[in-house]
DNA sequence: GTAACTTCTTGATTTCAATCAATGGAAATT
DNA sequence: AATTTCCATTGATTGAAATCAAGAAGTTAC
């Protein structure tokens, strides 16, 4: 395993911290497989790790008595953990399927604590995760009010093509907050 | 002017950081005073102010072409600055007015810093300030997900009966997402 | 290669909230 | 006190999206 691979390239393109302890960090994660379907986040319970995106596609959500809402989907590299619920320790809302087959890069929350009363970076990380995380849910609240479901969706085509080429409709559409049938007629007028 | 006016009080409360420097800190805000109705914070503006709510209600909210969608109320002495626009120096998104007479403790950004500088205890309030945040954030997405309209309004009865007192119904609707007719019959079926 | 399942599309109908419109009452202004 | 403005309510109508239903096209499994 060498510095070259997806997590250091992650923090070296997000986190561009000195590199002091950062290599020996990254190869202390290690890596779990999880098949098409699989549930890798359930609704109340606990973060205990750092959970790092590889390969594959996964779908967030909110889910409650037979109804879904999708609200985030990961098609790239990067941290998928639930933060607050890993610093805080407090129980999770969300779920987490995979898309597509997946590869996750892991690292349980003893091994991180050890990491962050080691180096000054670890702690500095969580603090830039959590500003830019409001950052990001602002940004997306004031999308949501500015925007009708076909402006976000047109916005999607703009900026995540990625997404209309790998994710379901019927996906695409609870995330829009509409139904698989409006989202059907939305593509047909455009 | 003592330590036990409400700029104190919220931080021995919230913040119960070690007292050093916290009292020279809270007497540099300056007192500043507006009117009901009054635009205190502009959408595309740089917060550059800590601003600390004394006296008064404030709404927060987005406007774009004619519409409005409120987002939050102050009721209570809570800071009510845009911690995003004042932390990045990047432009607010939100609306913030009087709905009363307002009276707010401020703090140029100059000041805090030269704080921050001298005191641990700055850092640790503006991350502290981010990680709630999320959590409020991420508690107020869920609660918008599971429960319609009606349940959102029998919630707000029980935890924030203060808004209901004060607040028009107007703006309360514009809240929940729905227009002040729906908000008249949802009051009148309950 | 066929069957079974999944996903997307299209049409018909329903439903719930928005809109439009008017009224009454409260609050503010003079 | 009278006038005006603002706000909540109520009724009638409209409209946009959900629901219901069926079929087509694509995928997966055997």
């Amino acid at each position: 395993m060498t510095t070259t691979d997806k997590l250091s390239l992650f923090f070296s393109n997000e986190f561009p911290f000195n590199k002091e302890g950062l290599e020996e960090f990254v190869n202390t994660f290690v890596i779990k497989s999880y098949k098409k379907g699989e549930i890798i986040l359930q609704n109340d319970t606990i973060e205990n790790e750092l959970r790092f995106l590889d390969q594959g596609i996964i779908r967030e959500y909110y889910a409650s008595n037979e109804k879904e809402k999708n609200i985030n989907f990961y098609t790239n590299p990067t941290f998928i953990t639930d933060f607050s619920s890993f610093t805080h320790a407090t129980p999770t809302k969300k779920y987490q399927e995979c898309i597509t087959d997946v590869d996750l890069r892991v690292l349980s929350k003893e091994k991180f604590l050890a990491f962050t009363n080691q180096y000054q970076c670890g702690k500095l990380f969580i603090e830039t995760i959590f500003q830019r995380i409001v950052v990001n849910k602002e940004t997306e609240e004031f999308n949501h009010f500015v925007n009708t479901a076909e402006e976000l969706y047109l916005d999607i085509m703009k900026t995540k093509p990625d997404w209309l080429l790998q994710i379901p409709q019927y996906h695409i559409a609870s995330y829009l907050g509409i139904t698989p049938e409006t989202l059907s007629r939305i593509r047909k007028k455009m």
